[in-house]
DNA sequence: TTAATAAACTAACAAATGTTAGTTTGTGAT
DNA sequence: ATCACAAACTAACATTTGTTAGTTTATTAA
């Protein structure tokens, strides 16, 4: 595995910071005090704090963009795809928490990427919300209101991050398979 | 109906500036200008910006507190009582959907007032709790994990406030059924 | 040994921030 | 007309903030 370059390092810390004050309750002094070093020192590494929440945000908002294009593509029923929507969100708060507790809490502060910020963010729910038309249409699902139900699931999906942090176990596979159990057995016809 | 005292106004306007950008990133001079005066102004009305904050998000923290002592006093059974929360929640982030997206978004910002929110959170959710497990108690409730289950249901409800920005219908029976519908009927028994 | 590079440092800056002090202005009741 | 009061104002403050400039130090490659 590659090592962790200190630029990586600091993102890292920085999205730990955030995710526990917000991005603008962090000073760069803040940031500095936490990897032991004088404020002034991160700009060898840095461009700007904007900077480094464009780079946090933005991969994992890629990422996510990635993986339903790969959800969409794969050859499962409606039940299948959103099964595996479940897993991705599982897959990516448990592999970057910190990380994705500042996209939900910082986007808007996303300055120049805001807009591109939003096109992935508008084009995630936009697949989103066909999966559940086509699984209605199909008769996979039952008759709900597609709105709601996608709030709905997106509302737990993307609050995992809080819960990542109290459970000792990260198990993914169990934490799916809950998940799954409680979202989408209740809409299974 | 009593009129809208100018420190209530400024609090109301105060809650609608957090939601958009979070509590830290709004500085006093904003808040000044969105009501048109200067920022010494303020002073007259508010002690600090710390203040508001603690003012709208404690509010709102013992609405819900009020809400769940009644459920947990009320004659119904659990599917009742699930009911009654979500309901509960709709009609809070309903009439005060600004406020409630400041309690979300900066609840970590309030200093004096921190512990005494978090004691009322973890008696809500206790409470919360407890109804769930009796429900599976009693043969009501399919038998799912306990917190799980909660986290699902906390997450849709407490993201309610990002619904009601861009729903125009706000009809809170529509709503209330439809997210029982969702919520509910999967665990049914 | 020398040269190059990564990564830290000190010092300082202009701008922004929450807040205070003291003053002025308008309105309604006596 | 006067008084009281709510609510605005100007001016200023001490800190905090993100960032830059220039310098030093340690490690690695030639």
């Amino acid at each position: 595995m590659p090592k962790e370059t200190r630029k990586q390092e600091i993102i890292r810390v920085a999205a730990k910071l955030f995710k526990s004050k917000g991005y603008s309750a962090v000073t760069m002094r803040d940031l500095a005090k936490a990897m032991d070093i004088k404020a002034a020192s991160l700009y060898n590494h840095i461009s700007s704090k904007q900077a480094i929440l464009q780079d946090i945000i933005i991969a994992i908002a890629e990422d996510f963009t990635t993986g339903m294009q790969n959800i969409m593509n794969s050859d499962t029923n409606s039940i299948g795809k959103l099964e595996q929507i479940i897993s991705l969100h599982v897959k990516i708060a448990t592999e970057n928490t910190d990380g994705l507790a500042a996209l939900n809490l910082d986007w808007m502060h996303l300055e120049n990427k805001l807009d591109y910020y939003l096109k992935l963010r508008n084009d995630y729910e936009a697949n989103y919300l066909k999966i559940i038309k086509d699984g209605i249409a199909n008769n996979e699902l039952k008759s709900v209101k597609p709105d709601v139900l996608m709030f709905s699931m997106l509302s737990t999906l993307r609050s995992l991050y809080l819960w990542l942090q109290k459970k000792e176990i990260v198990n993914q596979q169990v934490l799916t398979e809950s998940l799954s159990q409680i979202l989408i057995k209740g809409i299974n016809k």
